[in-house]
DNA sequence: TATTGTTATACTCTATAACTATA
DNA sequence: TATAGTTATAGAGTATAACAATA
């Protein structure tokens, strides 16, 4: 079986085959995500959970914004990552209602030691350009990302 | 809250830039992929099923492989996208044990409303580069996608 | 009244294990 | 014996609806 195409010939060959790059390297990237995340017995969600809270607190009700979740969702996967020990809830100080969500010592070094694999794991890929191609392809990235029109906004958002 | 960064600082400032901008465009994609595909009550899953039967018969067993899922996997798939109307099973003349699946009428209209979808949604992006720079950037990627070593054979997949 | 979070419920996705039928 | 597929089971992810506590 060779690699098939979803989308249709409404579109010129050039957009086509743009389309087909993207969507075969987002398959890649993200295969590699979850295939990191097994490894240490996270799905993609978890994943992020803790990337978001590498470097701040964070409301339930910001978690479910920020990915595009309904906050029960959120509230169950808290529950499985604090009995797993990698963060813990505590009252926010400000709102009655409001939990805050931060990483334990636990979910720190987790976080770190996925992004170094993250890392590691991508590498061979970039690698296969020179420098300068790297610079290129960032600022072509960075530059179709800006059309980027989705009306959630989770979708804008990196890994976490 | 802005966007986080999962992947750590092992590499140089270069390469993290370039990882965090395919991370980005992959979560872009992958969104833009979803939405349409819950549009139509499909996973990102039917959705690449639908893609890889677009235009061939299948065996279980292959799109198993292809999607890198196991068998009773994709079994349930297709129970529930059959149940659908969305596609077929039929024996396969060759092996006794084998189920070919294969699409429906249903499926076939369902699979190009959805890649014209799929084209649209992802068109404002694109639309942000030149035809040189959609030509630059398409080649890039394909470089990068060289250098993917992921042992799982999915991996190297585009959408179906 | 509106918002925050939790809980109950239901369904999909996924894997493992056990099974049947065929090779 | 090995392979193809199904089924039973179990757990995670997800949303909706109902609820309690707070704003």
């Amino acid at each position: 079986m060779t690699a098939p195409e979803l989308t249709s010939s409404v579109t010129t060959a050039d957009d086509q085959a743009l389309i087909d790059a993207l969507a075969r390297t987002a398959f890649v990237v993200m295969a590699t995500l979850n295939r990191i995340g097994a490894e240490h017995d996270l799905s993609l969600t978890q994943l992020r959970v803790l990337a978001i809270l590498r470097d701040r607190r964070g409301k339930i009700s910001e978690l479910a914004a920020f990915l595009g979740l309904d906050k029960s969702t959120i509230s169950g996967l808290v529950d499985r990552a604090e009995r797993r020990g990698l963060l813990k809830r505590a009252p926010n100080p400000a709102d009655g209602r409001a939990v805050d969500v931060f990483l334990s010592a636990e979910g720190i070094r987790l976080a770190e030691v996925g992004g170094t694999q993250i890392a590691r794991a991508l590498a061979p890929m970039i690698g296969q350009l020179t420098k300068r191609d790297g610079r290129r392809l960032t600022e072509l990235l960075e530059a179709i990302l800006e059309g980027d029109a989705n009306p959630d906004p989770s979708y804008a958002t990196t890994i976490g």
